[in-house]
DNA sequence: AAAATAAATTATAAGAATTATCATGTAGTA
DNA sequence: TACTACATGATAATTCTTATAATTTATTTT
């Protein structure tokens, strides 16, 4: 459930001296609500409703306190902008090319990867990333 | 032999409407022997020397060309700015999160990822990416 | 080999995404 | 409630990349 997980993250901030404030919440609801991967002026637009007066800086500000905390991470697609997504740990992402759909993938075991890479390249390993790009059984059937 | 690669790249530019340029020859030179994925600026510096008149327009302008070609592919994560590789066998990268380097790793048989995506989400998979990320031995011995 | 043409280069301006600055406002705490 | 440290908002500044247009250069044609 995303509320669970939106509760986790504001606890998650309690911890920290990170306060809570109106427009931290909503960016996080936001997200947390969001099946898809936002980008920082797709979260700025969609709350403009809500918080008129709120500047661009403070979606940006936010997004990085929150990477730093933990609970959000940045990912690059190779568009001009970055996108965010929630962390999520038990799991991957397949990805339609077709119509973006995106499901949950459970995949045990790529911890070695970092281990292998760990000794292979002398990095410390902090983690990874790894989405499979396909054809949702949907858009498969609506090409014949 | 990086020799030999460059020289495969120059041929493949024969067979298309790309003419060859000094600028050309050296910006591909410069990245068939650098075992690093350097950005445009890297580059353009460089190549300072020998082309004190060189445009970073042209850099980026034969950097596109080379991507449209086939020879060379640009990658988008990390940090902010785009680094450049010669697309040679396939591997995966590891990337260090403090100054964006990036490292080849070489991994085998995560094909079964995509077979198993395919069984589980019904997708017809094409594709995937994985990146691992950490510190880099320099920057750890930096933050002593 | 010289002239014609098509494309590449350079310098610069423009654009987009992100970050920095700083005065003002507000959340959390004593 | 008042204090203090942090957050916000408006705007300027930066960074990376692309577009423009005049000049130069590589290839083709004669």
């Amino acid at each position: 459930m995303a509320n669970e997980q939106l509760q986790e993250a504001v606890n998650a901030l309690k911890n920290t001296k990170v306060r809570m404030t109106p427009q931290r919440h909503a960016i996080l609801e936001y997200l947390y609500n969001s099946m898809s991967h936002p980008t920082a002026d797709e979260i700025y637009k969609a709350l403009e409703g809500k918080f008129p007066n709120m500047s661009v800086a403070t979606v940006y500000n936010n997004l990085r306190v929150f990477k730093e905390v933990g609970i959000v991470k940045e990912l690059t697609y190779g568009d001009s902008s970055s996108r965010f997504d929630c962390v999520t740990t038990d799991h991957y992402h397949v990805i339609c090319t077709e119509c973006g759909k995106i499901v949950d993938f459970h995949y045990p075991g790529l911890d070695e990867v970092e281990t292998l890479a760990e000794h292979v390249t002398g990095f410390e390993i902090e983690s990874h990333r790894m989405e499979v790009y396909g054809t949702c059984p949907e858009c498969k059937t609506e090409k014949h």
